[in-house]
DNA sequence: CAGTGGTCTAGACCACTGG
DNA sequence: CAGTGGTCTAGACCACTGC
């Protein structure tokens, strides 16, 4: 079994944000100290460095520094929300409101235990939110996330937050997501999601699963999202 | 201007791909060749290779050379398209069947002037497409390209043709599509849609508008397909 | 100005491929 | 075996940032 070197030490330094050693935010050493530190050239580090960088885990900043990744920064927010209005102009002036409908505790079901790699059983939140842009209901999405890391997590807190979820579960739960996987189909609404995204019965809407990873390819949250697409898309790049 | 000397580099290897010095599939020199060719070091050329590998312009074979990037590779084939079978079981077996239904030339529309940065007025291509799996219509498709570079191409041709679009552009035109970028929202099937898909009328379906990319990052293809997410779904992954 | 990441070089050695 | 890409090193210099 061969393994480089840089691979090596790729995984020392992804094992030391895992255990928190340096914080979402926070500046790392620089290259030369990690390379005294490991026993390495500095162009060994560099190519883990780069790597982590590519992955999104560590953002370079010339002059500066390398920093880890946060959902926290203006640019990287809603990296995860693929959903683009039609009309690019009013892009700018998009306020988005969040509105939560429920957040509780339930016992998971067979689906949610497979994806989330739980034990047949345990208990989960469930929350469901609607997102509007400029007043209009666009996404309802129903959350799911392990219980027991996210012990805490009440409506009242949902609304009190500024920001992304993935922002607040960094923060005030330690948990970054890193990256995830969707499941794309279009469905008709049913009568009650009709009525919650403020479209006819019937109405075509996108239905977006999500499955979430943090470190260590760990999945911790599933979400199923249906966007109303009369003044979005969904926009994605193929290479 | 600063320029990086392998972004340089980098460009010189780009204009040699568009202007066809190594076609795809062939084994470009050997990285010491260029870097003498060029007058720098291999590290820099190595740079070079390393971002177009990465841009799925070439492919790098440990022992074996650097090659360009074809559409006519197993691994390869069907790069760009996302739709993935819901059973995994049945993902094995599936054969897919293709069926042209139009093949001519047309006056372009504003949306395909616009999307293809061509002339008001010029010719375009427009072909109607279905694509089966296991029997099942899954895919309906209308695609436009400019005239002139795919002159020659009929659908008795495209009919002949085995393997994909992609790789016949490539093997038969001369031209390679890099990139595409794809809008996708959930469209309600119309009563001429629904026949075609074998759906009743008003399904949700999956609309996947894709506008594809040449070398150089020039539109040549816009495709609008309709898929029929009952058994399958659009894969994609967030990072 | 000092300190950071970014580029570039030259050279050594390793892992893999094909003949 | 020779030839390729892959790794690793050490050192020089450049570009950018903040003080």
């Amino acid at each position: 079994m061969f393994s480089p070197l840089y691979q090596q030490i790729k995984a020392l330094i992804t094992r030391a944000l895992q255990e928190g050693e340096w914080k979402p935010g926070d500046l790392i050493p620089s290259e030369a100290e990690l390379a005294s530190r490991f026993g390495v050239s500095q162009g060994t580090v560099r190519k883990a460095i780069d790597e982590l960088a590519a992955e999104n885990l560590l953002i370079r900043r010339q002059g500066r520094g390398t920093f880890v990744s946060t959902h926290h920064e203006a640019q990287v927010k809603f990296r995860f929300l693929r959903l683009v209005p039609e009309a690019e102009a009013v892009a700018q002036g998009l306020r988005m409101e969040r509105e939560f409908l429920e957040c509780h505790r339930v016992r998971a079901g067979a689906d949610v235990v497979r994806a989330l790699r739980i034990r047949a059983g345990d208990m989960v939140l469930e929350i469901r939110r609607i997102l509007r842009i400029a007043g209009e209901p666009v996404v309802y999405e129903d959350i799911y996330l392990p219980a027991a890391p996210f012990r805490g997590l009440t409506a009242e807190r949902l609304e009190r937050y500024r920001g992304p979820l993935y922002a607040m579960f960094e923060s005030e739960f330690g948990t970054r997501m890193v990256r995830a996987e969707e499941k794309i189909r279009a469905v008709n609404a049913s009568a009650q999601e009709a009525e919650l995204l403020r479209v006819p019965v019937g109405q075509a809407l996108l239905s977006v699963e999500r499955l979430a990873f943090s470190y260590g390819d760990q999945p911790v949250e599933l979400r199923r999202g249906l966007y109303s697409t009369a003044h979005h898309y969904y926009r994605n790049e193929l290479s």
